[in-house]
RNA sequence: GCGAAAUUGGUGAAGUGGUUAACACGCCGGAUUGUGGCUCCGGUAUGCGUGGGUUCGAUUCCCACAUUUCGCC
């Protein structure tokens, strides 16, 4: 079956929005955080320790997973849940970040996106088909259309040309999709510009997808641009569908963007920054690198209720990682997955009290104010 | 006891008779938003063993001393 939104609550005060999603695989309940795993594996985590912080759902990625271990391989397994032994839902992002990534704008064509494969070097070709069809065979719950995820600053011209390919590269997708088990969403693009935007969201709900997402934010615009951004788009999808922003993880962009009625984040940096020896905390993102966590042996958080916070201090944790021990980033990265979990949790619980600002408000006033 | 070589930051070290003493590691900070995991960007010796001397000027040349290493008794 396709998964099935449900529209639960609307806070009183913003377009922030309880939600419920189903999914062959469980259900999880929205606004939430879906950690990134784009080579089958959220890194140093076993699915068991993600089953722990509560993540609803993960992302992996079309573009390397067809490159490594190739769709086949993984269909062979069973499909990636089987091959990855994560039982929850599973989002599948297309490769269109990585046009933006990896892939030379200019080279972009109306059939597909010429790569460089940065493995060995091999020549290949990424059309609408080709990512719908390896998606199809990776067997995720939600797939997501090929898209070009654009950069930012982009002349008008160039973003009107290609939303308006996008849009081609979506009914492509659409055409040759074929899968009963998954989902399709499609993906707003147009830059900062309102009427590509609005064109976009309306060309993508005519085609009547089962979940709409907002891509091209998170390249580099303001804070204030990009909820701009999202609010030029949210405004033009039903409520009825979830609202997918992609890439976006920093906590309060999260609260932000919950604000603007979106319902599903993914974000690299709970990892990627735990890899780099940061943790995010009610008082504001920390270096545990810093020499003043030398001998520091209370928990990153007092009363935050993840494993590495329930078991270590930061000293250790301090020490494996100026060590580059991987049980350092491991401990990090399942505090800061947990923490923005934790984040939409407190969220939810938020809109049921519409009380959704004077949380962002005291959420404000803790992390960005003084440390301690 | 005799002879030789060496002595530069936390470490390994490069280097020059004349503005800010290379580089690497470490250390101290910072960055990171649909992931090309262990990356990127800054900062880090007011001083070149100690004391003299030569010189306009010495970390660089000379002398003495100290320390270390190697060889020979």
């Amino acid at each position: 079956m396709k998964i099935q939104y449900s529209l639960l609550k609307k806070e009183e005060n913003t377009n922030a929005r309880l939600g419920k999603i189903k999914t062959n695989y469980g259900e999880f309940d929205t606004p939430m955080f879906m950690p990134v795993g784009t080579l089958a594996t959220v890194k140093t985590l076993s699915p068991e320790e993600l089953k722990n912080v509560n993540a609803g759902i993960i992302l992996s990625n079309t573009y390397h997973l067809w490159l490594r271990p190739g769709e086949d391989i993984v269909n062979k397994a069973g499909g990636l849940h089987k091959f990855m032994n994560w039982d929850g839902p599973i989002l599948t992002d297309s490769g269109g970040y990585q046009v933006f990534s990896l892939a030379n704008k200019e080279n972009i064509t109306e059939e597909g996106v010429p790569f460089k494969n940065h493995l060995n070097g091999d020549s290949l070709f990424l059309t609408p088909e080709k990512s719908i069809e390896i998606q199809n065979k990776l067997d995720s719950d939600i797939a997501m259309s090929f898209d070009e995820c654009i950069g930012y600053p982009a002349e008008y011209d160039y973003v009107k040309n290609s939303v308006d390919r996008t849009l081609r590269w979506a009914k492509r997708g659409k055409d040759v999709f074929n899968n009963e088990n998954q989902s399709l969403f499609g993906i707003v693009q147009g830059g900062v510009y309102e009427d590509l935007r609005r064109h976009c969201a309306e060309e993508l709900v005519k085609m009547d997808f089962d979940g709409y997402s907002i891509g091209g934010t998170s390249v580099g615009e303001t804070k204030e641009t990009m909820y701009k951004m999202v609010e030029m788009s949210t405004k033009y999808l039903p409520e009825n569908k979830v609202r997918y922003l992609m890439g976006v993880g920093d906590p309060i962009d999260i609260i932000e963007n919950v604000i603007r009625g979106i319902d599903i984040f993914d974000c690299v940096s709970p990892t990627r920054l735990a890899r780099h020896g940061h943790a995010y905390t009610k008082y504001g993102k920390i270096n545990i690198k810093n020499a003043k966590f030398k001998d520091d042996f209370s928990p990153i958080e007092n009363n935050c209720d993840c494993y590495a916070c329930k078991n270590y201090t930061k000293a250790y944790i301090r020490h494996l990682i100026t060590c580059n021990e991987t049980l350092g980033s491991r401990l990090l990265s399942i505090h800061n997955i947990r923490y923005l979990i934790r984040l939409t949790e407190d969220l939810r619980k938020a809109i049921k009290n519409d009380n959704i600002i004077e949380y962002k408000e005291e959420f404000k006033r803790n992390y960005y104010g003084k440390e301690n």
